[in-house]
RNA sequence: GGGCAAUUAGCUCAGCUGGUUAGAGCGCCACAUUGACAUUGUGGAGGUCACAAGUUCGAAUCUUGUAUUGCCCACCA
């Protein structure tokens, strides 16, 4: 049997025959990460091993979207984790003999990019950047900005190890993709989805911009809630200044309270400036237990009283300007901004007897917009809108012979719900449906300049839809797009071709149709991102992908968590002593270490704490298994053998019982992984493979191979493990790889993922090693216990029963790694004088004391260990003398219970003894 | 107000469909220093699995309730 017949891509990449690492004879004594790291990288990708070309052309597509950072700033943690899960994906892909595609880029953020811009142009002295630079010339500043935050994206994510394809990479406001922006948008217009009308909206004064839905966030406040005499009627708020133009006062029909005040019932009503005529409503929504059940209603400045109006066709007027300034309707408080205004109207409303009550305690949420910060107004304003409840698209469900008009909604339902899109962990898809059945229309127009400008044109009272003007005289919509409408097609607009898509000529489907790598990688396999933007991102890629192209974005939903300090805190950048810096760890040590991490010990969509120890405690690892292989390779330079010209493993039966169980080992370890990365269990897989390493490789059998080394094996486990663990460590395994490789081998990164041979596979070898391990452990633990001299020689008796034959052949590893200089072997029990001794299941061994015999230590140790045991042989009686247990609990089980009962008493006899003899 | 999650060693976490004498890493204690590795090795101490009730022969694990913590959604005029 060929060595390794699982290469089978070995001769694709004859760059890598004479690669750049050989130059280590012999590998330093630690691992340097920052010595190697760059280098592996630009080798891979001048290689071309990160693009899907390098992958067998039969193989299954595997595509990956790399959530695109913003274009502003640093790569943090987060984007660390992601690029950490995925680029663990795409390895494991590739490894896997899949058509491994993993396709960066960045994104133009509209609101946050245009902020930062214009926050530093008024740092730098500038008052009103807008009004000083104008549309052109911002857009301008910016584009260079996000040029410059590009580059350093880009060298941040190659510092990950990330091995995706830059040759694909793209940004969501080049040309392209501003393509596929507008052809959305015009079907969409087309389709009835896309409208534009007088909405209530959040308007955020600060920005100058409307916002969408997600994009606010309720801060508590403490503030005060005012009850005024209004007519007949108490009625309480929070925000006097919106009362100015309150005409309608609206209680539920049910309140036995107001009985006798009748639906469009009229009256006046002394008010802020002077009488008006309110008018009463009778209307559900108000809440009878609430305040005095009555309320008045301000249309315009509140969605809850814009519905209101609008089911009653009351009239809406806006008193506060988009300023923040009230409007002429204030009448002597016109011009004045809100904080300034409300004492002000609460002392006249007091002057005129109209105060009722100021609770000073009262805590409400306040809106504020999550990017800017500021105070969100509601506003109506005309602005563009997706209908998300028009039935009117195609599709066809799971399950159901052919297409039906859809929602925009019901289709966001029900891919998730028939499984079409699987979401992980499970119980963010409850999340999902939630936030869905919520979901109002989407208002996607903003009125910043950095985005992607709405495709409408308008001459006098025309309206036109189409990226380029009808005509000279035609003006195009002042407003750009949602930042996340554009990324919302980023799983596909990717893959469109950029000739195709700069062919006026071709419609959307055209286009698609004929892009070669959209016709091949989409819908992607997995999208890897945080929580956090399931709603912002994640379901409106569903939403938007369904639609436009008739196809899921993706198959798979993987969520990671946040990533929080020790203490369990945000980290922020307003702290910077709670942050930690992806670069500075990797530079400290290695990005490899800070890998795993992010990854081992953490589940999907669980938060996580980070913090240096734990990435050195990594690092560690990293730098034993570079010495592991640092052994190897000295074992073998020794012995004249070159690891690289090591083919064939010897047959099982000529190799030693180690050889054999760590064989065996290893086969199971490889359907662990597997079985563990297939199901995007990363963090158990990775435990599996840290404690193999360390507990099992390196302290078991490379230990018992000192003196005894089966090069072969030796060699062949080593790459076994490098190539478990290279989707997790890639930098170091491709490192050492290329000291271990069979010469006629590539790079890791291309290397075909190892399939169990169940030839090898000999658990019995493994449960006697498991034996020897233990007769180790105890005798080490002896000398522990009695304070042997640790370089004193000791006399032990092994009494091994059906063991002893094993135990015999293993002499020499028990005598070295134990130093024992006397050891004798029997099958029955003897009675060794002045011992201290050690009982296992069929197994006694005593060590002798001369000189060292201490009576009362040696009774205090049995003592206690008689205790234990004793505890534990009645917890068992107890158990089998459980008729029902006997009875229902399994045979097996039961079997087993009876087996440990008895060689539990056995070695309590054993200790009984011992003690009668002392 | 509605929902979701967590609670296991000093700290950070495993423990999957009920059966382990409840595990790991870090930290702690003792010992070890020229042969892969002190970014190490050997051995050890340390836990009423938040609390209560229930289901079961058997519960860290399942059910219900309570408490504490965190998050998401709704937004109360």
């Amino acid at each position: 049997m060929p060595f390794l017949s699982d290469c089978h891509r070995s001769t694709c990449f004859p760059f890598f025959a004479q690669s750049f690492w050989y130059n280590f004879i012999v590998l330093e004594k630690a691992y340097d990460p920052k010595a190697v790291e760059d280098a592996i990288y630009a080798s891979w990708e001048k290689s071309g091993a990160f693009k899907p070309e390098s992958c067998p052309k039969d193989g299954e597509p595997f595509t990956i979207s790399m959530p695109p950072p913003n274009a502003t700033g640093q790569l943090h943690l987060g984007h660390a984790v992601m690029l950490a899960l995925e680029d663990i994906f795409i390895r494991y892909a590739r490894m896997n003999g899949k058509r491994a595609l993993w396709v960066p880029g960045t994104d133009h953020a509209a609101i946050a990019t245009e902020n930062v811009v214009i926050k530093r142009l008024k740092e730098q002295g500038m008052k009103d950047p807008r009004k000083e630079l104008g549309r052109e010339k911002l857009i301008a500043t910016i584009a260079e900005f996000v040029e410059e935050s590009k580059a350093t994206i880009r060298s941040q994510v190659r510092k990950m190890g990330s091995s995706c394809d830059w040759s694909r990479e793209r940004y969501t406001f080049e040309p392209s993709l501003n393509r596929c922006v507008n052809e959305v948008f015009v079907k969409m217009h087309a389709d009835g989805l896309i409208y534009r009308g007088h909405r209530i909206v959040n308007w955020d004064p600060k920005l100058q911009t409307t916002v969408s839905d997600d994009e606010v966030v309720y801060k508590e406040e403490k503030g005060v809630f005012f009850t005024f005499q209004y007519g007949p009627f108490q009625i309480s708020t929070a925000r006097p200044e919106t009362k100015f133009g309150d005409k309608y006062v609206v209680m539920h029909p049910d309140d036995k309270r107001y009985k006798r005040y009748k639906h469009g019932d009229t009256f006046e009503a002394e008010w802020i400036n002077g009488p008006v005529r309110a008018t009463v409503i009778k209307d559900e929504s108000v809440d009878p237990e609430f305040g005095t059940g009555v309320m008045t209603i301000t249309p315009w400045h509140d969605h809850i009283d814009f519905e209101i109006a609008e089911r009653h066709g009351l009239e809406k007027e806006q008193i506060i300007g988009f300023d923040g300034r009230l409007l002429e309707i204030a009448g002597e408080f016109f011009g004045k901004k809100i904080e300034e205004a409300r004492p002000l109207i609460v002392e006249k409303l007091k002057a005129k007897g109209l105060l009722v009550k100021a609770d000073e305690n009262y805590v409400h949420n306040k809106a504020v917009s999550q990017r800017g910060g500021g105070s969100i107004e509601p506003q109506i304003k005309l602005q563009w809108f997706i209908d998300v409840n028009k039935e009117v698209v195609p599709w066809q469900q799971k399950g159901s012979k052919k297409a039906e008009k859809m929602s925009l909604k019901q289709i966001m339902h029900s891919v998730v719900h028939h499984g079409d899109v699987e979401i992980i962990p499970d119980r963010f898809g409850k999340t999902y449906f939630h936030w869905i059945d919520n979901l109002r229309d989407w208002c996607i127009s903003r009125q910043i300049w950095w985005g992607h400008r709405i495709p409408v044109w308008y001459r006098g009272t025309d309206t036109a839809v189409g990226a380029k003007a009808p005509g000279p005289e035609w003006n195009q919509d002042e407003d750009t797009l949602d930042t996340w409408f554009s990324s919302a097609l980023w799983t596909w607009s990717t893959l469109v071709d950029p000739k195709k898509a700069a062919d006026s000529t071709l419609s959307l489907e055209e286009i698609l149709k004929q892009s070669p790598d959209f016709q091949a990688f989409h819908p992607t396999a997995v999208m890897e991102t945080g929580y956090d933007i399931l709603f912002f991102w994640v379901a409106r890629m569903i939403l938007m992908t369904t639609y436009a192209t008739g196809q899921i974005p993706f198959k798979t939903v993987y969520l990671h968590g946040l990533i929080r300090t020790r203490d369990g805190r945000k980290m922020s950048k307003s702290d910077p002593e709670t942050m930690i810096d992806p670069l500075d760890m990797i530079s400290k040590y290695g990005a490899d270490a800070l890998r795993l991490s992010m990854i081992v010990g953490q589940s999907a969509g669980a938060d996580s704490r980070l913090y240096e120890e734990k990435i050195a405690g990594y690092r560690n690892f990293i730098n034993k298994l570079w010495n592991a292989s640092r052994f190897v390779l000295m074992q073998c330079e020794q012995a004249g053998i070159d690891p690289k010209m090591i083919d064939k493993l010897p047959e099982n039966a000529s190799l030693s019982l180690a050889d054999r169980a760590v064989l065996h080992a290893s086969e199971c370890l490889i359907a662990d992984i597997t079985k563990g990365l297939s199901a995007y269990s990363l963090s158990e897989a990775g435990d599996r493979l840290y404690s193999f390493v360390w507990d099992y490789f390196c302290d078991w059998y490379l230990e018992l191979s000192k003196g005894t080394a089966n090069h072969a094996v030796l060699v062949h486990v080593l790459r076994r493990i490098l190539k478990l663990l290279h989707p997790y460590c890639p930098f170091v395994t491709e490192q050492l790889w290329g000291q271990v490789k069979k010469t006629e081998d590539g790079a890791l990164i291309l290397q075909s993922w190892p399939a169990p041979h169940e030839k090898r596979k000999d658990a019995k070898a493994f449960a006697d090693l498991q034996v020897l391990i233990d007769v180790i452990s105890s005798i080490r633990k002896l000398r522990n216990d009695h304070n042997v001299e640790p370089g004193k020689e000791i006399t032990v008796t092994i009494v091994g029963k059906k063991f002893c034959e094993l135990l015999e052949s293993q002499e020499a590893h028990i005598r070295r790694m134990c130093k024992v200089g006397s050891l004798t072997f029997t099958t029955d029990s003897v009675k060794v004088e002045n011992a201290a001794s050690a009982f296992l299941s069929d197994i006694e061994i005593h060590l002798s004391l001369a000189g060292l015999f201490d009576a009362g230590k040696l009774k205090e140790s049995l003592l206690r260990e008689q205790a234990e045991l004793t505890k534990y042989v009645s917890g068992l009686q107890g158990k089998l003398s459980n008729k029902s247990f006997v009875d229902k609990a399994p045979k097996e089980l039961v079997d087993e219970q009876k087996t440990k009962l008895a060689e539990t008493e056995e070695k309590l006899k054993k200790i009984e003894e011992r003690l009668k003899n002392l």
